[in-house]
DNA sequence: CAGTGAGCGAGCTTCCGCTTGACTT
């Protein structure tokens, strides 16, 4: 008999809990949601006041029936899921799912697991807020309003399997645009002047480097520049010496997180989550889906200790940051270490390069500002008014930065500040060098995986729990790609003044570059002009942060859920309808051309399996022949030399063991046949220009692996095989597949091992890789 | 797994936000 059940979200922290309380209370956790609407038709009752249909999620059964089962012999259930409108919902579901009598369900609250902030709580139950729970069945209806409508519209008009939303479809319209801008800009030039100054009268020589207060824009300008140089005098005009300081950046949140792994780890975001979710169960980390940067008491006392220990009491500074995220929900802390006198941790790589990041950046929040000094020398020219200016920077007291350092996405660092020599007005100064560079404007950069989650939070669109998801999901549904790409080569001139001498160099430079970032592909273009189109009002960038506006009204109990959802609705779906009826199915078709060889017209566009060229016109006479792009073309830049090439294929390379052997491109990539046998062809590859004997040598590469992938056949029975797979080896038997038990070496298995385990066993079940069934 | 792309029509796809395992050939 249990007295008490507490049901908490996650199992981890019904662990540290449990911890907490005495015997007299059991911590179980509902992993989540246990509750959703349900997914046939739409799951919202729209002629019944919008009514949600719920259904206990199918995965969430068994665990739904096992905490019932608890429940039952409970004196007190307690909720305690998180402090925000989906946690309390998850209470309110908790109620319908376990059919929880009033009279011994208690709602309780927490911000930070530690035991007296547990124990509080205990003493502080109250019941389930309706409003809060109205909010979040506000949004989920809207979310799900939103989703099925204008889902089935892309299939329609585009082509099936398509999908939008609140939150995805802005995703994909930050990129889209954002490389239409980069599409439209053109760089434009000028002169930056940069002199090596020595100081005359100093006997250590001292260098001096400044740039000058002007830019040319023309290059006549900066040699007409250079030229009054040659014969003039250098001096100190003026020193600007003024104090600055450096505050540290406050504790991680989920999002601040994912950026830092990705500047200065290299982490892509699912990584990062992957990564943390590990050192939360292992407890050494606090919660990381959160939104706050608030840290406990508990831990901003730690951070003291820790600090006054590692670098003395000088170097503390204790804060309490305030979030100021929109539609921030704070329900949980910062993450933040659990115990910050851990200063190293056990782990893998990954886990300790990501907690050391943590730890870094808990304790630099909580250090003294870096005091600085910034230091301007205005260096006059005798034969002009233009200026040359020197930067210095002297860190007087460096604080935090002992420890850590934000980074930025943009680290084109040119003018590293360090320290400058000391000088006095009037100083002569010699000029060694003077260079006049030419420089071009950038682009605004492409985003990254992270720099997407970041401008998504600042816009208050989706919460701390599915930035890594949707970033997966419009990889997935290829609107957007992420990869690197070579830059390109560009001249740029280089002036230098010398003595007396005027010498100009035309030097190359790579630009452009790019590592790991994220493009639209042409159905995310389309999808995302489509509904920019007829859809402007929910791609807009405020929908979000409109809505949640009306979400925290009905939490506060002046609005009605279902009247505002009804608000939304009606227009919402006399949009969808005259969409519908008006607009037409989009393809993105464009000619390219004629084919000279046939004469017949060569059309790009979005076909049913995505980007594809069309040779000859739809007709059922003349059929006209089809091929998809190659991977990396786009129908926005394809030419029609590259569209002719995609029709080269497939190309027979000759005679191998007297059958002949082919090159193509299909669903999977290149590949090459030879008799009924498929062989994908490496990256390195060209379907192009690949030759016979490079064939020849994929044939065989793969007929060795196919030979390894065999550990033991069967003479007497030849459908009874042991097979090396991707997860050790396993029996296949009659197109099943079976595992072999750990406890057996599978290269001694007899056939009658094998005879027993097949029919002692299931087979398998096929993953969700493999393909479904027509 | 492997050269699809017409048109018909069945039956399917799809949202966001909370949580982790179960499982893959």
């Amino acid at each position: 008999m249990t007295k008490n059940l507490v049901i908490v979200e996650s199992p981890a922290k019904a662990k540290t809990i449990e911890g907490f309380l005495g015997k007299d209370f059991v911590v179980k956790s509902c992993f989540g949601h246990v509750m959703d609407l349900a997914k046939k038709d739409l799951g919202v009752d729209i002629e019944n006041g919008f009514l949600p249909r719920y259904i206990i999620s199918p995965e969430k059964k068994k665990v739904v029936a096992e905490l019932k089962k608890k429940a039952s012999d409970a004196e007190v259930i307690w909720l305690a899921s998180d402090e925000d409108r989906e946690g309390e919902a998850i209470a309110w579901h908790l109620v319908a799912a376990l059919d929880l009598d009033e009279s011994r369900t208690k709602r309780i609250v927490f911000h930070e697991i530690t035991k007296s902030a547990i124990l509080e709580a205990i003493e502080n139950p109250r019941k389930i807020d309706k409003n809060l729970v109205d909010a979040q069945q506000a949004r989920r209806v809207l979310d799900r309003l939103v989703g099925f409508e204008l889902s089935p519209v892309l299939w329609k008009k585009i082509k099936p399997s398509l999908s939008a939303g609140r939150v995805q479809s802005v995703a994909v319209r930050l990129i889209a645009e954002r490389e239409e801008e980069i599409r439209n800009f053109s760089a434009v030039s000028s002169y930056r002047v940069q002199a090596d100054f020595i100081l005359d009268d100093d006997k250590k020589k001292s260098k001096v480097t400044a740039e000058l207060n002007k830019r040319f824009s023309e290059k006549e300008e900066a040699i007409a520049f250079l030229e009054k140089c040659k014969a003039a005098l250098f001096a100190v005009e003026e020193i600007d010496t003024k104090p600055a300081k450096k505050s540290p950046a406050p504790p991680f949140t989920t999002s601040t997180l994912q950026q830092e792994a990705s500047r200065k780890l290299g982490f892509s975001v699912a990584n990062t989550m992957r990564v943390a979710q590990q050192l939360y169960e292992s407890g050494k980390i606090t919660y990381m889906r959160t939104d706050s940067v608030n840290l406990s008491q508990m831990a901003i006392g730690m951070a003291k200790e820790e600090i006054t220990r590692s670098f003395g009491p000088e170097y503390v500074k204790t804060r309490q940051y305030t979030t100021r995220t929109k539609g921030a929900q704070e329900a949980h802390e910062a993450i933040r270490p659990t115990y910050l006198i851990h200063r190293n941790i056990e782990g893998d790589n990954s886990q300790k390069r990501l907690y050391d990041l943590i730890w870094k950046r808990t304790i630099a929040s909580q250090m003294s500002d870096a005091i600085l000094e910034k230091t301007n020398i205005t260096i006059g020219i005798s034969t002009t008014k233009e200026k040359f200016i020197a930067r210095g920077e002297v860190i007087k007291f460096d604080g935090f930065l002992k420890v850590y350092m934000e980074s930025k996405d943009d680290d084109d660092d040119e003018n590293q500040e360090g320290m400058l020599p000391p000088v006095s007005n009037g100083d002569k100064m010699i000029a060694q060098e003077i260079q006049a560079q030419q420089k071009f404007t950038q682009h605004l950069p492409r985003y990254t995986e992270a720099s997407l989650v970041k401008k998504l939070e600042e816009l208050g669109i989706g919460r701390p729990s599915t930035y890594a998801p949707t970033i997966s999901t419009i990889q997935k549904r290829e609107y957007v790609i992420r990869e690197d790409r070579e830059g390109i080569v560009r001249q740029y001139s280089m002036i230098r003044l010398k003595g007396t001498k005027i010498t100009e160099e035309v030097k190359t430079e790579n630009t452009g570059f790019e590592k790991a970032k994220l493009y639209p592909t042409d159905i995310g273009n389309l999808v995302n002009s489509f509904l920019m189109q007829y859809f402007v009002n929910i791609l807009d960038y405020n929908f979000t942060a409109t809505v949640e506006e009306e979400f925290d009204e009905i939490a506060e109990g002046k609005l009605v859920w279902n009247k505002m959802i009804h608000d939304f609705y009606y227009p919402f779906h006399a949009q969808i309808e005259e969409t519908l009826e008006t607009s037409k199915k989009v393809s993105g078709e464009k000619m390219l051309g004629l084919d000279p060889l046939s004469g017949l017209n060569m059309y790009v566009r979005i076909g049913r399996y995505g980007p594809m060229v069309q040779l000859g016109e739809t007709d059922p006479e003349n059929k006209p022949r089809f091929a998809s792009l190659k991977k990396g073309q786009s129908i926005d830049t394809i030419t029609l030399e590259e569209a002719l090439d995609l029709f080269k294929l497939p190309r027979p390379l000759g005679d191998y063991e007297d059958s002949e052997v082919i090159v193509s491109t299909g669903r999977f990539g290149p590949y090459v046949k030879h008799n009924s046998a498929f062989v994908s062809l490496a990256k390195s590859d060209d379907p192009m220009t690949i030759d016979l004997e490079r064939a020849i040598e994929l044939i065989t590469e793969k007929r060795k692996k196919e030979t390894e992938k065999t550990i033991r056949e069967f003479p007497e029975n030849a459908d009874m095989k042991i097979l090396n797979g991707r997860y050790g080896a396993y029996i296949s038997f009659k197109k099943q597949n079976y595992k072999i038990p750990k406890s057996k070496d599978p290269k001694e298995l007899t056939l009658e091992d094998c005879l027993v385990i097949v029919k002692e066993t299931e087979p398998s079940k096929p993953g969700r890789t493999s393909r479904k069934k027509k």
